[in-house]
RNA sequence: CGCGGGGUGGAGCAGCUUGGUAGCUCGUCAGGCUCAUAACCUGAAGGUCGUUGGUUCAAAUCCAACCCCCGCAACCA
């Protein structure tokens, strides 16, 4: 068995309810995921949760539970928006699961006997009732901290460290010699101008147990706790190991659940991150996977931040965009187009829900819809719903604009492979134009050239539900249906013109994406 | 001299890596069509591509300087 596509996401920290931004990097995820499975890859997707900390602990206090029952519950949540967006990931880590603990202490503990730790004390202000430390940033402008945090105390604690500073120039080096393995190359800029101009300064990895419970305890110190960053990374390499992956076995000497499986995952091929965390992906992740002795990933693919009209996305101030109530009203399907045709992996974006309607009724309904809709009724009315035998008048653009869309796929350029699928959408609308086969259908001489026009109408449409097959699955599947055809289009290489046989009988016809003209309410 | 992103017809964006008729969606105006989801198609108006200078036969695209906007505490991808 060779090696899998893996591709990763963020893990989200568990402290509230899942909201655009969260959902946009999964429906990248997962287009990029399924694409790859249609382009013929065995692939391996992979999303969860990042459960510990202080906040989390403090959230579930709140409410009288204990931290694993306040996890719990929210996780279940969390599993049931992925199933929302149709997601088709193979795994779901939970940073609380024992599998994960078992692979974060053994880290550890190798580090640990490596020599990459040592023990330091930490001096700081810190704040009782937040229970948290203060820096300079937090001061006000007149120099005091904000009463909200109560008595500032000076603190020293001890902690560990992880040695970072022997490892700067290689990973300067590696960043140099390797241009892809931060996308887009703005972000690689900025890692390397971080990297050149600090000097790293060694990364606490612990917290003391006393201050923080909710933790993954360190297992040749239990008066301290696992810190989150080096725990929530440490995800990526706990499904491999639990997966079997043989790479991964020096690890993890000890089992760790059942191990039938020996997937080859690692290296990843794509983290998929937000801009936020670029530096823990780019900077400590990759020296802890070198100092393991592991192989680093081919890709972080970094992606920007949505606003709402202009503005940051806020809950505090009521600036929000809830993708299940937009699910709710328009379908998944149109979020998850939206999101990607709207915003290209990198830049910032701006959610309107004026921009979200108007691609939904230009785009979706006016475009790709009312084709489908207008081609197969015709279909349907002139020929019984039979399909005649085939015909290539459009071949040579739709297999133009597959190529394209199969090479933009390959790159992740999703934007760029929606734009292409719209050029056939747009052929083919113009194409009905042309031929006007409602007039053809008036007159029985013209009956051959009739066929001629439907076929590659339907065709059209056929291999259009193959291309949409990562971004919108379930329309992908409602136009292979409504075509009558058997299976799912989520094969890339039945793009290839001529997929219709003649006189196959197409199914019912009904509208893709239904026009709302009058928004309820 | 902190770091980064951006400034393209009325709005929102792509194009810039690999210089060579400035493209897309919406909106406006005029026309066509009637198969279709008041959908589709054609044409038109509208831009000194932030400013200035440079390289070049040729620059939105490369180089330099400058101007303006946004993000870099937290909730948060």
């Amino acid at each position: 068995m060779s090696k899998r596509f893996y591709i990763t996401t963020a893990i989200d920290y568990l402290n509230g309810e899942p909201h655009l931004g969260h959902a946009y990097e999964k429906i990248v995820a997962d287009v990029i995921a399924r694409a790859r499975r249609s382009l013929g890859e065995e692939v391996f997707f992979l999303t969860g949760l990042d459960e510990h900390g202080r906040k989390v602990q403090q959230a579930a206090e709140a409410q009288g539970k204990n931290p694993q029952q306040y996890c719990d519950d929210l996780a279940s949540l969390w599993k049931a928006f992925t199933a929302k967006l149709n997601l088709t990931n193979d795994d779901f880590i939970r940073t609380s699961e024992s599998r994960h603990k078992a692979v974060v202490q053994a880290l550890l503990n190798k580090l640990h006997a490596e020599g990459h730790f040592y023990k330091g004390q930490y001096k700081g202000f810190y704040s009782t009732s937040q229970e948290t430390f203060l820096t300079d940033k937090d001061r006000l402008p007149d120099g005091t901290f904000d009463p909200f945090y109560g008595e500032v105390t000076e603190l020293v604690e001890d902690n560990y460290y992880f040695k970072l500073q022997p490892h700067q120039q290689w990973l300067i080096d590696f960043i140099e010699s390797n241009p892809d393995f931060v996308r887009p190359s703005y972000r690689r800029n900025e890692v390397l101008g971080f990297l050149k101009n600090n000097t790293l300064e060694d990364l606490c990895i612990t917290r003391p147990a006393a201050r923080l419970s909710w933790g993954i305890p360190v297992p040749f110190d239990l008066d301290f706790v696992t810190y989150v960053w080096f725990d929530a990374l440490v995800n990526y390499i706990t499904v491999p190991a639990a997966q079997g992956d043989p790479v991964t076995l020096p690890l993890v000497p000890a089992q760790i659940g059942p191990v039938e499986s020996k997937i080859e995952l690692w290296p990843a091929d794509v983290h998929l991150i937000g801009k936020d965390i670029l530096k823990f992906h780019a900077v400590y992740w990759p020296i802890m996977l070198k100092t393991l002795g592991q192989a680093l990933p081919k890709q972080l693919l970094v992606h920007g931040w949505w606003q709402k009209d202009g503005q940051r996305i806020s809950k505090s101030a009521g600036i929000i965009v809830d993708p299940v109530a937009i699910i709710d009203e328009w379908g998944l399907d149109a979020f998850r187009y939206y999101v990607v045709r709207e915003l290209d992996i990198g830049p910032d974006g701006n959610w309107t829900d004026s921009g979200f309607q108007a691609r939904y009724h230009a785009e979706l309904a006016n475009g790709l819809g009312n084709l489908v809709n207008r081609s197969l009724s015709m279909l349907k009315r002139y020929r019984n719903g039979i399909v005649p035998r085939q015909s290539n008048e459009l071949a040579p653009e739709v297999e133009t604009a597959a190529a394209a869309v199969g090479k933009n796929l390959r790159q992740f350029e999703l934007q760029s492979a929606l734009a292409n699928i719209w050029i056939v959408v747009n052929r083919a609308n113009r194409y009905v134009d042309q031929t006007a086969p409602f007039k053809l259908a008036k007159d029985p001489a013209q009956a051959a050239r009739l066929d001629e026009v439907l076929y590659n109408l339907a065709e059209t449409c056929r291999v259009l539900a193959v291309l949409l097959w990562s971004f919108i699955p379930s329309s992908a599947a409602k136009i292979y249906a409504q075509l009558g055809l058997s299976g799912l289009p989520d094969q890339f290489s039945s793009t290839k013109w001529g997929g219709l046989a003649a006189r196959h009988t197409i199914g019912e016809v009904s509208a893709l994406f239904p026009r709302k003209d009058q928004p309820p309410k």
